[in-house]
DNA sequence: TTTGCCGTCCTTTTT
DNA sequence: GGACGGCAAA
């Protein structure tokens, strides 16, 4: 076998990686050292050396990174001529229980059609078990309480322990705690397992001793990528998956951990060597990415954090270009700085897809987005309410999990009424009524519309639906998985009702943008999906497709290989490069957030991290004197990250002008927006500049003179006199745009 | 029963 | 500036 190519053109550390085929291995690769690369060139050379490809499975964080990676793998096999014998499984720790769970357990008594309920189902469930169980606390929302539930969750905390934790006001402590009891209930009786759950039944399916023995035996050497981002269920996941063979590889680097909040626990590589005591450890520090000036910005950042083992990363690149700070007045000039980057590099020879902006938070991104869809950049996003989050998408996949799990009865109200059939609120509890004095599922209650009375004149209507899921039901075993998408989309009359609702776009609407798909583009676009599903594999149950579609995230679709602009969060940037990484709204309360300021800076300095050491040749921080967020305007601070950075290498490290305070501030009333919180008052004012002094007109009070202006609390208000009605004061939307030059 | 409007509340990161 | 819930009108 080529040995010899396999290791071509590594250094010796990556080459002692790859070549450690059995037993525990840690390989703490710092950024851009070429970790993917030896984790593929390793996967072959396991190959090579007589390992079993579907012997190998590799655990990855996100879809994308499984994806890419398999593809890497299996280039890297045909490269060797080894590409016949089978595929190793790569894929997410959820992604991978929830397979293991469809295959074994029953074990656990679990049905294989489950349903996966992800973070939105989850909440609407806890809102229904709140319902049951009591109302919610004062000053909680259903969200809330889901999320202290799969926090408590993911950290094995029952429902029982929660109310013994300490933290919270005891009244909601044992409120929090009965609705997580009833969400449980609920959950099981959905039939449905949640993301938390997935792991946890994944992890209880290992301990299990028959089935555990079964998977170990099938799954004999494994991987597991960004191991510095796993949390305490997926360490005992994989060490009860490594077993005692022990072939358990663990790559990441604790500087890049950047998940604490979802329950990631440093702990869990920062103690590998105790727990595999043998272990071999590789260090890979040459950094091949990022030119020397780049990194030495970035080191000059993480080595601020105190709980850090101390690490190098040593640059094999030149030197190149200092980093850039830009200092700008307010997110617009901030848009206009980053379309002229853009063109920069353009003009340098590169391309749209060498460069990348990130940002914080989602939010931040749709600012950018609009200027650069203004200046005609194409670009690529990872939003926060991506393709599965569409309406007309989880219509479409509440259609599937009720024909694929009846007792799935959360995706069963979804659709009772969708597309609406005269199916209303009085109809439904009718029927939750008689399900609930029968002690029947939902679906049955629906089947037994004949017999219920009491449903009146929308008992032909359920009637019809009954019959409408009798038929798919059929016709999901007569035909292939796309085409009964297909059918599903129509009969069920999804497809006539958002035929109906779409309009063409609007062209004197900004928001209105051409590129967006109608809602029956999207719903093909699924059936595109299942039937890319179908070439992807053997058996394509619509189960497994299901869980594919629960599973994807967003920055799993985001592709980097188009001509286009890539527009990520700084979270979804991870394992990501590009040649011009672009970093927006570098302020105080952003980055670091001030949110996550609690759990202390060092993650969120970590993320920063993550965030530079992206960039390969160059790379941008932006910070505005004031931004926009939620509707009125903030004054900002330039991030500390900022400041961190070895000013040696660093060009427009010029903040003073942050200290020096505006004195003459140009306004813009939001016409939405007054001190009552009423419409009346502003809504009559053009939304444009207005200064203090100024004669403004306004529809219902005529003739005024602004005031004063002044900040309450985040939002300025101007006093306006106006001639007929006295002052009045008005909520702005803008804080200070140009100091105006004194005449 | 459905639709649309208005007011309220929030506002991090993702499998 | 957006999501969502409540409410009133069609």
């Amino acid at each position: 076998m080529a040995i010899d190519t396999i290791l071509d053109g590594l250094n010796e550390q990556q080459q002692a990686a790859v070549r450690h085929v059995d037993g525990p291995l840690l390989v703490v690769a710092g950024a851009g050292s070429g970790k993917t690369r030896v984790i593929t060139r390793r996967v072959a050379y396991m190959i090579s050396q007589g390992v079993a490809p579907q012997r190998i499975v590799a655990i990855t964080f996100t879809n994308r990174a499984a994806n890419e990676m398999l593809g890497r793998v299996r280039m890297e096999l045909e490269r060797h001529g080894q590409d016949g014998g089978g595929r190793p499984l790569m894929a997410t720790f959820h992604a991978f229980s929830a397979f293991l769970l469809r295959v074994y357990g029953r074990v656990l008594g679990i049905d294989p059609n489950f349903s996966i309920f992800d973070t939105t189902d989850r909440n609407k469930l806890v809102k229904a078990a709140c319902g049951d169980a009591g109302a919610l606390p004062v000053g909680l929302t259903a969200a809330k309480v889901g999320d202290r539930i799969g926090h408590a969750k993911t950290r094995l905390i029952g429902p029982d322990q929660l109310e013994q934790l300490p933290g919270l006001p005891e009244y909601q402590r044992a409120a929090i705690a009965r609705i997580y009891r009833r969400y449980q209930d609920l959950l099981r009786e959905n039939g449905g397992l949640d993301f938390d759950d997935l792991l946890i039944r994944g992890l209880e399916l290992l301990e299990n001793e028959e089935a555990g023995e079964a998977i170990r035996r099938k799954y004999q050497y494994l991987l597991i990528d960004e191991y510095q981002d796993t949390n305490r269920i997926q360490y005992h996941l994989a060490r009860r998956l490594a077993g005692e063979r022990r072939n358990i590889c663990a790559t990441g680097d604790p500087d890049q951990s950047i998940y604490g909040w979802r329950g990631a626990d440093l702990r869990n590589i920062l103690d590998f060597q105790k727990d595999y005591p043998d272990a071999k450890v590789v260090f890979l520090e040459k950094n091949y990415r990022s030119t020397a000036c780049i990194l030495k910005a970035a080191d000059s950042v993480i080595v601020r954090n105190r709980e850090r083992k101390e690490k190098v990363l040593v640059p094999v690149l030149g030197q190149g270009e200092p980093v850039e700070v830009h200092t700008l007045d307010d997110e617009g000039e901030e848009a206009e700085r980053v379309v002229r980057i853009i063109r920069e590099a353009k003009r340098d020879g590169m391309g749209y897809a060498d460069v990348a902006i990130f940002c914080r938070v989602n939010s931040l991104l749709r600012a950018v987005e609009t200027s650069l869809r203004e200046a005609g950049i194409p670009y690529e996003l990872a939003r926060g309410v991506g393709f599965f989050q569409k309406r007309e998408i989880r219509d479409l996949v509440a259609y599937l999990r009720v024909l694929g799990n009846p007792d799935d009865q959360l995706a069963l109200e979804r659709i009772i009424n969708v597309p609406t059939r005269g199916i209303g609120q009085l109809a439904q509890s009718v029927l939750k009524e008689y399900a609930a004095e029968q002690s029947v599922s939902l679906i049955e209650a629906v089947r037994r519309a004949g017999q219920i009375e009491r449903l009146g004149k929308s008992q032909a209507s359920v009637l019809r639906f009954a019959e409408l899921m009798g038929r798919l039901v059929k016709a999901k075993d007569e035909m292939g998985l796309s085409e009964f998408v297909k059918r599903v989309i129509h009969e069920s009359g999804l497809h006539d009702y958002y035929q109906r609702q779409s309009r063409s776009p609007d062209p004197d609407d900004e928001d209105d943008r051409p590129d967006e798909l109608s809602p029956v583009a999207n719903l093909d676009e699924l059936v595109a999906t299942a039937q890319a599903f179908e070439y992807d594999n053997e058996k394509p149950t619509l189960q497994d497709f299901l869980a594919q579609v629960s599973l994807v995230s967003d920055v799993d679709t985001v592709k980097t290989d188009s001509d286009r602009v890539t527009l990520l969060t700084m979270h979804a940037a991870k394992g990501l490069e590009f040649g011009v990484v672009v970093i927006v709204a570098a302020e105080e309360e952003i980055i670091p957030h001030v949110l996550a300021m609690e759990d202390g800076v060092e993650e969120e300095r970590r993320l920063f991290f993550v965030a530079m050491t992206r960039a390969k040749q160059r790379l941008h921080i932006c910070c505005a004197h004031r931004r926009a967020t939620r509707g009125s305007y903030r004054r900002s601070v330039p991030s500390r990250f900022i400041r961190e950075i070895d000013p040696k290498v660093v060009k427009g490290l010029d903040l003073s002008s942050f200290s020096r305070p505006a004195r003459n501030f140009q306004f813009v009333i939001n016409p939405k927006r007054t001190e009552s919180g009423t419409n009346t008052a502003a809504a009559a004012l053009p939304k444009c500049s207005y200064r203090s002094g100024q004669r403004i007109y306004h529809e219902k009070f005529g003739y005024g003179v602004i005031e004063e202006i002044y900040l309450s609390g985040n939002r300025y208000t101007a006093g306006i006199r106006f001639h007929s009605a006295g002052v009045k004061k008005i909520v702005l939307d803008l804080a200070p745009i140009h100091p105006v030059a004194e005449s």
